[in-house]
DNA sequence: GCCAACGTTGGC
DNA sequence: GCCAACGTTGGC
């Protein structure tokens, strides 16, 4: 199983949106950038990810699941635009800020702290399990 | 609200 | 195909 990160605007779409749309999930719709759609054409069902409000918090807040594979992108005319459908698995106990994960030497090398700009994010399984620990997950 | 970093666009 | 100009993102 591979591992992902989703930045998301609470403004535009927050944790709680996300959690709401139950567990047939929804749309991880809006990217416009070929690196993230590529991350995401990647994705296999089951695969997991962090989800991560930027600007408002800064933190990650949950953990998602990948449970359909990209398709077009329902709110994009150009049928470049895909998307996956994720649904919310669980909270995290503890939100893990991005100051947390900059000072922490493991998360060094994550997009996350070293390209804040891309949307959807490749984590590794060594990444995964730490930030699932400082979070208070077992993983 | 500012601005640095990055991606995209378009003229040549 | 290069690169300057521009727009957007997101941390601060």
């Amino acid at each position: 199983m591979a591992y992902w990160l989703f930045k998301s605007e609470p403004d535009s779409w927050s944790w709680e949106q996300q959690k709401a749309a139950g567990a047939k999930g929804t749309e991880w719709t809006g990217v416009r950038n070929y690196q993230a759609r590529n991350n995401m054409r990647a994705m296999k069902l089951g695969d997991r990810g962090f989800f991560y409000h930027s600007n408002e918090g800064k933190q990650i807040v949950g953990i998602v699941e990948v449970v359909t594979l990209a398709h077009p992108d329902s709110t994009s005319d150009n049928p470049t635009w895909e998307c996956v459908d994720l649904k919310a698995v669980e909270d995290m106990p503890k939100p893990v800020t991005l100051a947390a994960a900059k000072e922490n030497a493991k998360l060094s090398k994550m997009a996350l702290t070293s390209n804040s700009r891309l949307s959807v994010q490749p984590v590794t399984d060594e990444e995964w399990a730490e930030v699932c620990r400082m979070g208070g997950l077992k993983g």
